[in-house]
DNA sequence: ACATTAATGATTGACGTACTTCATTAAATA
DNA sequence: TATTTAATGAAGTACGTCAATCATTAATGT
């Protein structure tokens, strides 16, 4: 029971090994009748083609682009380690990848990025974007170029990116505040609510989601003005204790962004005991779901994320269609009971 | 800037094409020094050997048997449905997959199955497993000839099979644990618990993950003997609807198997508030979750685990390495703003 | 020194598809 | 009918590796 080959689909046809080639690769110059005959031989026979001889034949390798801005938090390095351990994966697929760490939040060290590759950018960009109108034009005329885009863990939503990879940021802040809802046994009391910073796109969406929660269904409970934390666990420490110090009617907290450890040492030295959902899985954060500071950790897995990203450029640039279900990235929630 | 090719590496060493595939394929009749010489010539071009042209070459085929006990669960028709997706995604990758479904709880059923299939297994098994001594010498010796065994969702430990591919379902257990444990705001009151049959594995282990986090961390509930449903959502409403009129002081429920369909439907009819954490991902669940009904359900994703069967049923053939991060089958937790 | 064995080179034909070239046939137009 | 145009066939090369064969050279034993 061997493979079915593109020469035994003519056979059956009853037309050339040439004929069903120019069928198959959607070439000029055939009749649709014979379109017709060839195609309905495929089905009869089940033919798929072999997908490993095409790329061979096609001489087809791939060139991706990453550009992540490095931030200094763990899942900033969690992403690289990621892109590494991919890289040396899908080298054997002939899908070659490179990856440029920018500095954080700066959307002309994007731009520049992006500029001094030039062609060096390959087939596809994978791009960790910054709300800018220049990154916007940018990846338009990527585009424009024929360079697939698709955006990674941050989004601009109105630009010509093909597709978004990553989790929706509004979905994740309404988890924490379902789960903090039900986790808060108090009948009353504050919440607080510790953010990286107001520039990034993803903090102000969970943000959004969160407050959308607690304003429609925790009419008991009373959100603080959020702390920026500029994603530095020394600025957090300041500020939350010096805002739990004023205020013991603290009863649940959501740390949305960097800067965790923060939050996590804070509390650790607070008598308070309060409710507690955070973001990012680092050592911290496990520790502290293990020792029960924290009652849940919010995350998006960059495994999963730095995949599906090359999947999905692969896709595009093969016109291959993608398997939604594989690539929607999940919001996870972890406690203490199912850390991987 | 073109691949390396293996004749690449070959004028590199200063040998011919033949010796480095000599080396490449750990043919015998290398000399030590020799293959030396290749492997550092590999080394300073960074040859990969491209899997594409190798497998071609080989004409390898790889061809894998599911074997699934078919409940009538909304779980196992995903599974059906996620492995006829795979089997239509990977057939282009030259895998040919089949899928054979049997009785459930039938462990005989298993054992004819596979004796009947024969060579025409192929070179990997995918099983739901049954827990049974003929199971168990079934597996050992489809081993035992060289087929590669992975058990599915449900294993047997001490069989040969090389991997299991799942969740870790007494986590699971301690994981609704945790969860209802966090959810109860009552100071004290029973939780019932709802499962399908005592004789399936995961079920047990379920249980005793629950029991576990209950007895050690909530000495203010008390878990009420549990309800065997069979599986079946009409069974499941009579006994857990007679339970909450013989008992008003039910604060908590985990479901953890089929039938959830009939806990939904008896605590909606119900009066009392309850926090409740199910398992399986189905149309009720679902609109259980959104309209408040369900507060968590706790899922393995069919998607993944098929896939993954897959993946890890061909690097085994391949003697590839497995990335284990990314075979981990996660427990994921949905609340109404996570769904997928 | 000769026979034997081991190691290596050189060559070749797969594998299934892509893609090109040139020749041939059929259909459409003048 | 002659001529152009479109559709198809026939044949070959390439992609990078596998795998087999046979010839050659170097190392080993007697």
């Amino acid at each position: 029971m061997s493979r079915v080959t593109a020469q035994d689909v003519a056979e059956e046809a009853g037309v050339s090994l040439a004929t069903v080639d120019r069928v198959l690769n959607k070439r000029k110059g055939v009749r649709n009748e014979t379109i017709e005959k060839v195609t309905s031989a495929m089905d009869r026979l089940d033919f798929v083609r072999d997908q490993t001889a095409a790329n061979l034949a096609r001489r087809r390798s791939y060139r991706f682009t990453f550009i992540i801005s490095a931030g200094e938090t763990s899942f900033f390095s969690d992403i690289q380690s990621e892109i590494e351990a991919a890289k040396s994966h899908v080298a054997k697929e002939r899908v070659d990848i490179q990856m440029l760490a920018v500095p954080p939040l700066d959307p002309q060290a994007i731009v520049n990025a992006i500029e001094r590759l030039g062609d060096d950018i390959g087939d596809g960009l994978a791009l960790v974007a910054v709300e800018s109108q220049a990154v916007r034009d940018s990846v338009n005329s990527l585009r424009a170029r024929g360079v697939r885009v698709v955006t990674f863990i941050s989004d601009i939503p109105n630009s010509q990116r093909e597709r978004f990879v990553g989790i929706d940021n509004v979905a994740a802040g309404r988890v924490a505040g379902s789960l903090l809802k039900r986790f808060i046994s108090a009948p009353s009391g504050d919440v607080a609510l510790v953010a990286g910073s107001g520039t990034l796109r993803d903090h102000c969406e969970r943000r959004m989601g969160f407050e959308q929660v607690m304003r429609t269904e925790c009419q008991h409970l009373n959100v603080l003005p959020w702390i920026e934390g500029e994603e530095m666990a020394g600025v957090v420490e300041e500020k939350l204790s010096q805002l739990m110090a004023d205020n013991s009617n603290i009863v649940g907290l959501y740390s949305l962004g960097g800067g965790t450890r923060g939050v996590i040492d804070t509390i650790n030295s607070a008598k308070q005991k309060i409710s507690v959902v955070t973001t990012e899985l680092s050592k911290h954060t496990r520790a502290a779901l293990i020792s029960g500071t924290v009652d849940a950790v919010l995350v998006q897995d960059p495994g999963h994320e730095v995949r599906s990203a090359v999947r999905v450029l692969r896709a595009l640039v093969d016109d291959a269609p993608i398997n939604e279900k594989q690539e929607r990235i999940r919001i996870e929630i972890f406690v203490r009971d199912n850390l991987p």
